[in-house]
DNA sequence: CTAATTAATCGTAATATTGCGATAAATATG
DNA sequence: CATATTTATCGCAATATTACGATTAATTAG
C-alpha cells in the first residue's frame, strides 16, 4: 500500500488533506516562512536560505506549488515564487471554523 | 533517505510539521471532525465511522495522539478518545498570525 | 471458566517521501 | 558562439507511510 484511500472520504476533506499535508515538513514551513517574511516575490535566492541542496530545495518548491500554496513563474534566468494568499486563509478558515466549534461545545469527559 | 532533516530547522518548525503532518490525511481529518460533531469523548464506535480496517484506524488514532491533537485513554472494554483543544488552538494561532501577516503587508508583484 | 467484544500490536506488501549527485534546460553575459 | 548562472529533472538509495490480515491483550457477558 501506502496509497491513502481518498475515494472513501468527501471532497472537502481530500482537499483540505493535500493542502495540510504540503505544509507538513519543516523545509516547506521554513520557505513558507522565508516569502513570508520577506515583502515581494522571490526570484532567485531561496536556495541559499534553506540548508538543503538544491534539488531537493526545488522538489519543496514543487510540492508547494502543486498543493497550490505558491505560486512560481519563470522570470528570465530565475524563477519568482510568491505566497498564494489564497489558499492559506482557506486553511486559516478551516482552522478556525474548528476552534470555533469547541469554544460552543464544551466537552462534556477527559 | 525518507529522513526529514529536522535538525537544520528552529524548533517551533519541527514541531509545528509535526502537528500538521498529522492532520495531512484524509482519515485523521475525518477522524477530527467526528470527535468534533460529538459533543464528548467517543468510547469505541470510531472505527465503524471510517472506511478503512480496524487496524488501519488504530494507527492513525495512534498517529493523531503521538502528535497531540487527540487524547486516548483506555475505559474498560473500549478506548476513550476525544479533542486536545490546546494543539488545535495551537494550530489556529499559527495561520491566524499568516493571514495577519499577509493582510499587512500588501505583496508588489505576481 | 468460556465465549464474545474491543482495541492494540505484529508482520508484511505496496507505495510515497526525502535527499542528493549528476545532468539537462534555459537564459544571460562576455 | 562559448561560458557562466540558475533552476528543473532524472535516477537512485534510504526511510516512512498506508493498509490490512492475523494475532494478541484486556475486559465483559453468560
Amino acid at each position: 500500500m501506502g496509497t491513502s484511500k481518498t475515494f472513501y472520504f468527501n471532497e472537502k476533506q481530500n482537499e483540505l488533506a493535500i493542502l495540510v499535508k504540503a505544509l507538513g515538513h519543516p523545509a516547506r514551513i521554513a520557505i513558507l516562512e522565508y516569502l513570508l517574511k520577506v515583502n515581494s516575490c522571490i526570484c532567485g535566492d531561496i536556495v541559499n536560505q534553506l540548508p538543503l541542496a538544491q534539488p531537493t530545495v526545488s522538489q519543496h518548491l514543487k510540492e508547494l506549488k502543486a498543493a497550490g500554496l505558491i505560486k512560481g513563474d519563470l522570470e528570465g534566468k530565475t524563477t519568482c515564487y510568491c505566497i498564494n494568499e489564497k489558499q492559506l486563509y482557506k486553511l486559516n478558515n478551516y482552522f478556525n471554523s474548528v476552534t470555533k466549534t469547541l469554544k460552543n461545545k464544551k466537552l462534556i469527559c477527559c
